[in-house]
DNA sequence: AAGTGGTCTAGACCACGTA
DNA sequence: ACGTGGTCTAGACCACTTC
């Protein structure tokens, strides 16, 4: 039996969403008809629809039925920040990474008490300036308990880490917690990037955690004030 | 029938993992056990379970079972500002809230494009500052669009805004959408807020739309950036 | 009354983890 | 082999909207 129909049929609406060829406003086939075009029951259409729903695609309305969302609205990521990542993948902004560091090193106290490991545990510690557009705007500081990720060489960081994480190591990366707060800038930040004449920097402090709920990665992304910018969707909960 | 089972279900592991009841990493019992005690389908179970699961409370491990995860680590709310309302929550934090401003005005050109308005259209304006421990820390715009919501008090804007809309007008919140940025601080800010000596300020700019797609509020809310703080916590999706 | 989404049922088969 | 969660089915009844 194929299996996964709700994300084939997730997948096919989100594209067409996305791409524009569903306009906002336009109604989705009732949830029957859904059901009958895909050859599947209406539950497994529910659960299709409800990822679309919660992800701020299409809105649902009883005893009227699905419309589709405005999603050119919302920027983009529905949820995120616009950093790096989402930057160097819009159209023609030039961008790079300067891997400045990749040791392996004793956790520390301060590190220790972050990834919740004693002190003596060996870290990778991975550091890198982003350039947008000529400019170093942002500082990722990365740290990774060695004990489940053994390698990480300047090639790696140089790429995406998280693919090598999930497609090399077959880490399960589960859920992460993101702290967002504005502090004094250090030394090593003026060093490593063109802070203008900002004292302060906005700190995103990233703890990710694995399938099993181990803490394996610490990540401190300091971005330059004025370039900084987040965007939250949230779907209100009713209770 | 009794209904909303799966929010019963909900409901209560939600209240015992909070209050500590459940400790973190215990197991809970498994879906077919939880349908048999609960005197339902697994199908329902699961509901819950999925919910538990997207807010952060438990982990769900295929072939093994599901697993409270540790909340204290991820102070609260899960998703949010640590602002006012959290923090004036708190035990003992005194606090309150100075109302500066309640008019009705024409949306002006700035605002007719935020809430996608003409510019002759009335919008309630609402300026309140937060203090917090003596100093004020947070400055709310607030704007509604005054065909939705008619009437807005001084006394009602001392209270609770959305506990007047959800139960007296009956408005029906679907989504809202944050942006987070940091920008200078304006004279009013420096007017209204106890600034110290910073240039910049945190902007959270918050559009709020109800079930029928229609954005009816925006808000603006200033804070003081040594005193910001944002959590985030996300679940991976695979796709 | 007809159509829509919201909830629920009582099964089924599968993939994964543990023993 | 067994228990676990992940997916799916083919129905059912309900509440809400529209006609």
């Amino acid at each position: 039996m194929r299996e996964n129909i709700y994300l084939q049929i997730y997948t096919e609406y989100s594209n067409r969403i996305h791409s524009g060829q569903l306009a906002p406003g336009t109604k989705l086939p009732s949830e029957s008809e859904l059901a009958e075009a895909y050859k599947t029951s209406r539950e497994t259409v529910r659960k299709a629809l409800n990822l679309l729903f919660r992800e701020g695609y299409i809105n649902k309305i009883k005893g009227k039925g699905s419309f589709v969302l405005d999603m050119t609205r919302m920027d983009f990521p529905v949820t995120g920040l616009i950093s790096f990542q989402e930057m160097s993948g819009t159209l023609g902004v030039p961008s790079r990474t300067l891997v400045e560091e990749t040791v392996l090193e004793p956790a520390g106290s301060l590190l220790a008490r972050q990834l919740h490991i004693a002190e003596e545990t060996p870290v990778w510690k991975v550091i890198r300036a982003r350039e947008i557009e000529g400019e170093r705007i942002i500082l990722d500081k990365d740290y990774f308990r060695s004990d489940i990720v053994p390698l990480l060489s300047k090639e790696i960081a140089a790429g995406s880490i998280y693919e090598y994480l999930e497609t090399d190591l077959g880490l399960k990366i589960s859920y992460a917690k993101k702290l967002i707060s504005v502090e004094p800038s250090t030394g090593e930040d003026q060093r490593l990037l063109d802070l203008k004449q900002y004292q302060h920097i906005v700190v995103v402090r990233n703890y990710v955690y694995l399938e099993n709920t181990v803490l394996f990665q610490y990540t401190e992304s300091r971005h330059r004030l004025d370039k900084f910018q987040f965007v939250d969707f949230a779907r209100r909960v009713r209770r």
